[in-house]
DNA sequence: CAACACAATATTGTATACAATAGTGTTTTC
DNA sequence: GAAAACACTATTGTATACAATATTGTGTTG
């Protein structure tokens, strides 16, 4: 089985809970090391971890309730499969909530804010080169959240990050090959707007990004690819 | 000490699980049977509940990703207190999402919904009348999480559900007692607006009723009342 | 040989035992 | 007698043991 989790097991010089296993696993789904669907049975995440399941089970607790893993009543826990419906609502409440956020961002700006976002691209543009997508995928979504932080509304911020969880597993599913995934350029463009403290410029633009984002998903194809075994086999 | 839990223990016939100690306590916490800043002991609540630690420790830990309790390291759980910061937050968060979703509902409303939103006034009426407040604020909760789910979308309702349940605490801790709750005749407006499918009006309606809400907490005298005791007591 | 019933196995759910930590009370020392 | 050091207690954090459940494999029966 290939491995797919970061975390070494036992670094004595590190205390490992529960937290920073639901971190490890949280960036593993977030980088696309673990695909939709991925049964993580708790002994094998307790013996990898090197932790007994009590603590395995705190963190696959903390994945569920940000929706990132679904847990089955005396089934386990399983990487979580967004079906087409939750994939729209999912980004339908990104633009509800993001552009509005773009706009206070590029009010609320500072200097060390915008550095902070270049640094950002910068390493995106390098994991882009490297062809690491998964981790330019992540960073993509940091990037999201590093803008909904400059905006200082810490309850939607948190709405944020578990509608940008969501949809790396939606981009998991329903990402259509054919469309490159450089949307580097609608960020380059939208710190612009938000260093030059444009607030109508950077609400339309995170506007136009995600809605960008949103029709580049597969919705028709995908659908009906093995959200479960009956319903993909039965004619 | 008095007693504040409603779930009897050892009902033989039903199982006692996590969840439905998660949902015992955040009614009990809706309808301010228990105050914010209240210690919630794993032992007191596994005795209470007639279960071991561990399905304690799993409710609270619910709890907490609600944002209902906060578990302080190797201190234990308490009930949140947000502060006025948060409390704000909040408001606007909902100002922001709720407006949205009450249009939404007026358009897409059905005879049913109506009548579910009615005898959900009728209930909150009679435990106004019955003088039980608490159980009059729960169900004024549930009133508009009853108008996000007629909205149909189940990603922002699940935000709005957790939004409300923190109004919850807010108002435990901010309602400025001048002003009463009779936030009925707002709710009765709503209820017309959807059923007439007017979506401006019910747009409209919602945020003047939120922004009620908001301006109806005292946001300066109780801002200092024990947050905690260090700031509380230096001058 | 197909279909059902039953047993074996593996995994999750829960309880309990032990370890670690914070808070409190007591004792010692100056 | 005040302050600091220590020990004690209570509570949380973690590991392990046991119980319950689902799945899979095997055998029986028509």
């Amino acid at each position: 089985m290939q491995k797919v989790f970061d975390a070494k097991p036992k670094r004595s010089s590190q205390t490992v809970n529960a937290d920073t296993i639901t971190a490890a696993l949280s960036m593993a789904v977030h980088e696309h090391r673990i695909a939709p669907g991925s049964k993580l049975a708790e002994g094998e995440l307790a013996e990898i971890y090197g932790v007994s399941r009590t603590v395995i089970r705190s963190a696959l607790q903390a994945l569920a309730h940000a929706q990132l893993v679904e847990i089955k009543k005396n089934r386990g826990a399983f990487v979580a499969q967004p079906t087409l419906i939750e994939a729209h609502e999912v980004f339908e409440a990104r633009e509800l909530l993001e552009p509005r956020t773009a706009r206070s961002a590029a009010r609320l700006s500072r200097p060390d804010d915008i550095d902070r976002l270049k640094r950002h691209i910068e390493n995106e543009h390098l994991a882009m080169d490297a062809g690491d997508q998964g981790l330019a995928l992540s960073l993509s979504g940091q990037f999201h959240i590093e803008i909904a932080r400059i905006a200082g509304q810490a309850t939607i911020q948190a709405f944020i990050e578990t509608l940008i969880a969501r949809s790396s597993l939606i981009i998991a599913i329903y990402w259509r090959r054919e469309s490159a995934l450089c949307e580097s350029h609608a960020h380059d463009a939208l710190i612009r707007a938000i260093e030059q403290n444009d607030c109508q410029q950077a609400e339309e633009l995170m506007h136009s990004h995600l809605v960008d984002l949103h029709s580049a998903l597969d919705l028709r194809e995908k659908a009906n690819v093995a959200r479960s075994l009956r319903e993909a086999l039965i004619p």
